[in-house]
DNA sequence: GACGATTTAGGTCGTTTGTCCTAATTGAGA
DNA sequence: TCTCAATTAGGACAAACGACCTAAATCGTC
């Protein structure tokens, strides 16, 4: 039972370096030392350092899910749900500017590794993808309701990018109120196309 | 004088590897054996890694700004120019999907590691920024250029990261459709702000 | 309190990393 | 042809990596 509580510890530090350094930079004695263990401890609870990104993803996921089952159950209009997810941009900006998106670049860094956890890991940005794409039905654009899901998940990736590039907190907040604007300009096709 | 030639082998091979599996991963034995050289001959013509890095950044940035003087020649209309730009997600979809884009993917990297060689990479970026807003200055939307410059920068890093993510040919297609067609409907601010 | 299973610490293995050194090879000028 | 500087090859080096192993410590259970 024990071993349990080391292995969140483990897991949360690891999620932690793994967003700062990235992936391949983190080294077994980092974790180690982040969580004060010895590093010989790790190949009980973890066979490889595979199996510790899987429990870093498994982890996100979680985390994710249930960020979005709160907007969901708290937030009235899915309007303002959408608003929640642009908000991060602004809520997390000091970390992004720093490391960028923890699901982008982690997704960028597994690609070049051909690393076989990359899809694992883009089921986080698919969790947002479908989660966005239910508010834009429920807001009534069900038949562009994926593309503008992809859209607004393309624009955050976006600023996560050139925000940590040129560390301007500025331009994260000039592309907030952009989309922002956006989002509320934004009319449902069933009324400007109801001649089809 | 051979030296050279040897050198500008090494920088192309490492600049391919870099964009390829990303700066840490790509070790020196792997560039030495894509040119068909011994390791020890690298420290006759760098001293470190960090040097290997700077040339292959200033190789990105002389490329660049080539590119960018070729379309200025070659390309009438400043929103035609533009259109180069958005142009380059498709001709390199391939590659984008498989490594991202080569700029942001680096800089991210760099930033997690911490690395003095970030700023220096980020200057690619500021020639597209740059440049972009002259071609925005051109087309009459002066007071807004480097906003509009940065917006443009930030899709183009959006498309690519997600392009990688889910290897999605068709968004790539989607969202430069999206973009060309926000490109074509822009007017200059002079025009709808001229009470101002 | 003693036992058996679980959990941890610490050290070791082979490999690979960036770095450096030295000797051999090459090629241009006298 | 001979010489000397420029260039290259190949190995040596310590440090760090992921991976693994064994013995000690800890805990629940009888």
């Amino acid at each position: 039972m024990r071993a349990a509580a080391t292995r969140q510890q483990i897991v949360a530090a690891a999620d932690q370096l793994f967003y700062e350094r990235g992936y391949e930079p983190t080294a077994f004695a980092d974790i180690a030392a982040a969580v004060g263990i010895s590093r010989g401890n790790f190949y009980y609870l973890f066979r490889a350092k595979d199996e510790i990104l899987a429990a870093v993803i498994a982890l996100r996921l979680d985390r994710t899910r249930s960020m979005l089952e709160r907007w969901q159950g708290e937030v009235e209009t899915p309007r303002a749900r959408i608003g929640c997810f642009i908000g991060m941009l602004t809520a997390n900006r000091t970390k992004i500017m720093r490391h960028g998106c923890p699901v982008g670049t982690l997704c960028n860094e597994l690609a070049k590794l051909d690393h076989h956890a990359q899809q694992y890991a883009a089921e986080i940005f698919t969790l947002f993808r479908d989660w966005l794409a239910s508010q834009f039905v429920a807001l009534g654009c069900a038949a562009e309701a994926d593309r503008l899901a992809m859209h607004v998940l393309m624009r955050s990736q976006g600023v996560a990018t050139l925000a940590a590039a040129f560390h301007d907190e500025a331009f994260i907040q000039q592309e907030v109120e952009d989309m922002s604007a956006w989002l509320e300009g934004l009319k449902p096709l069933e009324n400007t196309l109801s001649v089809a």
